[in-house]
DNA sequence: GCGAAATATTTTATGCTTAAAATAATTTGA
DNA sequence: TCAAATTATTTTAAGCATAAAATATTTCGC
């Protein structure tokens, strides 16, 4: 099996080898880093100065637009990769502003149903759509040929993160 | 000039192609996005399980361990793509506890050095073995051949991110 | 030299983020 | 049936992050 021989357990690889990867595990992670931030930083000012409004906001309204029917609140931080907490605050200043409805499950009292509202829904529609043009600006000098090959990488990338984690 | 023809400028571009680009690059955001959010999170609930320290102190301290002889102070918030008003706090506490020293600078009195001490320096380095550790085993099931070619495609990336965000 | 621009840093206000504890409702199991 | 475990959500405390304004110092132009 070829893949024992390219990557030994740790235990059995000597000390260069086994530094060499983590200076290149370390390098990845950087670069990893270094492009959201980047883009995060962008997109985040972009989206106060045009529209006086934040990136968590704009999450949740992008996790709403695909379902049309609502979801159960506790959905949402699973999607959005955040904590439970986090959105309490979030969802409801999305609710006083008009752009969501919660409404308690008849069923289970415990569930809450979150929902677009039709101005949401419109106000959404506005902001992807120049998100999706200040994405194009920032990547315009990235080939696109090479965005299928990178986005592949990294969903391999997201699914060994995903097994690891998984784990501990 | 082949590249002309592959990615014809945006107004010449017809609307099918121009929104699966679209597409192409909300997905590579989405994907960076995942990554980083996966390792970031794992590895800031690691500092704080085991050393009950933070990210962004580490991060301070990872600049430092470059320089023996000290940082401007203003140097900070470049290599770390954040503000300056948000390192005020992180390096005062980080002076508190003893990791670092500030000491004004004699030539110009708004300027001010800092420079790690021999305990922030014995404890970075402590820390920065669990980081790779915990890195590694994060990375564990992604192939150690794969690490560079994606670290220059996102080296790729970068720079034309860079380039994008200079002229904007 | 001296007022104005530039530079370095801090402060303030606001919002995101987490972990852990609290609350409330439902389900499970003896 | 009813106490205990589970599930959904909010609250709390602490820290990170930004933008914009404030402060203090230095440099520049005349």
């Amino acid at each position: 099996m070829a893949l024992a021989k390219e990557t030994p357990p740790v235990s059995t690889r000597n000390g260069a080898d086994q530094e060499a990867e983590y200076r290149a595990q370390t390098r990845l992670w950087l670069r990893l880093l270094a492009c959201t931030t980047m883009i995060e930083g962008e997109l985040r000012r972009r989206f106060r100065e045009e529209f006086d409004f934040t990136m968590p906001r704009f999450d949740v309204l992008a996790q709403l637009d695909r379902e049309p029917s609502g979801l159960v609140l506790g959905e949402l931080p699973k999607r959005l990769m955040v904590s439970a907490g986090n959105l309490t605050p979030i969802v409801e200043r999305l609710v006083e502003d008009g752009y969501i409805t919660r409404t308690p499950s008849s069923l289970d009292r415990r569930v809450q149903i979150v929902c677009m509202t039709v101005e949401g829904r419109k106000a959404f529609r506005r902001m992807a759509k120049s998100h999706g043009t200040w994405l194009a600006e920032l990547l315009a000098d990235f080939p696109a040929g090479r965005l299928d090959g990178l986005t592949g990488e990294l969903d391999h990338l997201k699914g060994a993160l995903r097994d690891a984690l998984q784990k501990s």
